[in-house]
DNA sequence: GTGTTTCTGGAACGATCGGTTCATAATCGA
DNA sequence: TCGATTATGAACCGATCGTTCCAGAAACAC
């Protein structure tokens, strides 16, 4: 043993997280990067690898938490109403700036297409991952014959996703949460799927 | 009169836009940009001022190309159709490559979020051009009792543009043709806009 | 204390960034 | 043919990029 870290690895990966999912990977220097996480350089280097490295493990972690939302979600309601509530979680009852971050894996997935292609299609992937939790919700509430089995599960998801992603997109730009709300309900309406109960919305 | 301009405006300009829209603003360095437009630096200075004042064009482009197509559909169909068609138009009709590169305004509003806000607003407020002529197809569908009333045009619109940029934030991940002529199948389907028809699909 | 090991801050690296300058090339009117 | 004028390409600017390196600080075993 010698001479302990001084900081929080966990911590600093969760700066570096909030610094990528606002301004993107390449728009994120070494210097913001180390002092929003309160690391000297060499440290970040020894721990993290490199700057691509840092940016994966903010990419897994980010995934992992949204699909621990999506988790919570899951087991405190019934399937049908897990997505509905996920919007809501991820985008209505969070600070104003923090939607306007919108999805760090959508934004990953736009931003490093062509540029960096494998961090695309690993952004892809994880993408992939909450797509999958989504169908799960649409097949679980297909078998308890609470939505019409018309629509393939995974059609179902594909379209869920699509809006998600719409969404995301669309918290990029200045927009009021009552505009985004309501574009929610509609959303969720023509997917069959129930609308929003009035619960307590977060506005700033 | 002296020395003429050896190379075309408006074509240097395309290829500009083309290298943006595959690569967004921050990662088009300015020696990629000179090559791809085949022009010099000082050329490129001196007809568009300065990397930001060419991105601002290539967006002036790209939103009047976007809706000329708009309009070209509004013209040759009725409105229902239109969005169905315009679609197809920008997705599926194209080579895959090109559906890869995505919507540029669309691209832009994602990433330059918190780093050059006025960009992003300016790439947000040309969108919104596009979806005030989504409204329209709504608004005269609706007095041509072609469409059913319950929902507000501008409602109907938001729901279209979610829908868009949805479709072409997921085109940026690789993915199939029939996956997305799918997905788009199903949204117009939940939108009760007509099904496109087995319309020529250019594959690759 | 001493020696060993690990972590830290900061200097420095070469490369590249967006942007500017300037001598030269190229075309005009005369 | 000869200025006048404009476009061009290459060299150059300071700044910043991601990365490396190293001297010294800090904790351990002894």
């Amino acid at each position: 043993m010698a001479r302990p870290t001084e900081f929080d690895r966990g911590q600093a990966l969760d700066a570096a997280m909030r610094l990528f999912w606002i301004r993107g990977y390449g728009a994120s220097s070494l210097e913001q990067l180390t002092h929003a996480m309160g690391v000297s350089r060499s440290s970040l280097y020894s721990t993290f690898g490199d700057k691509r490295g840092l940016f994966q493990e903010a990419l897994r972690l980010f995934s992992q938490r949204t699909q621990s939302i999506l988790e919570r979600e899951w087991c405190e309601a019934e399937p049908l109403v897990t997505l509905p509530r996920f919007f809501s979680a991820t985008i209505l009852e969070v600070p104003r700036r923090r939607a306007a971050r919108g999805c760090l894996l959508v934004n990953s997935v736009l931003e490093l297409r062509g540029v960096e292609d494998d961090l695309n299609q690993y952004a892809a992937q994880e993408l992939a991952h909450v797509e999958k939790v989504f169908e799960r919700c649409f097949s679980e509430a297909q078998a308890r014959h609470q939505y019409p089995r018309r629509r393939s599960p995974s059609a179902l998801a594909a379209q869920a996703m699509l809006i998600n992603q719409g969404l995301r997109a669309r918290c990029r730009a200045p927009r009021t949460p009552e505009a985004i709300r309501s574009e929610i309900d509609l959303a969720c309406a023509l997917l069959d799927l129930p609308r929003l109960d009035s619960s307590p919305e977060r506005l700033q």
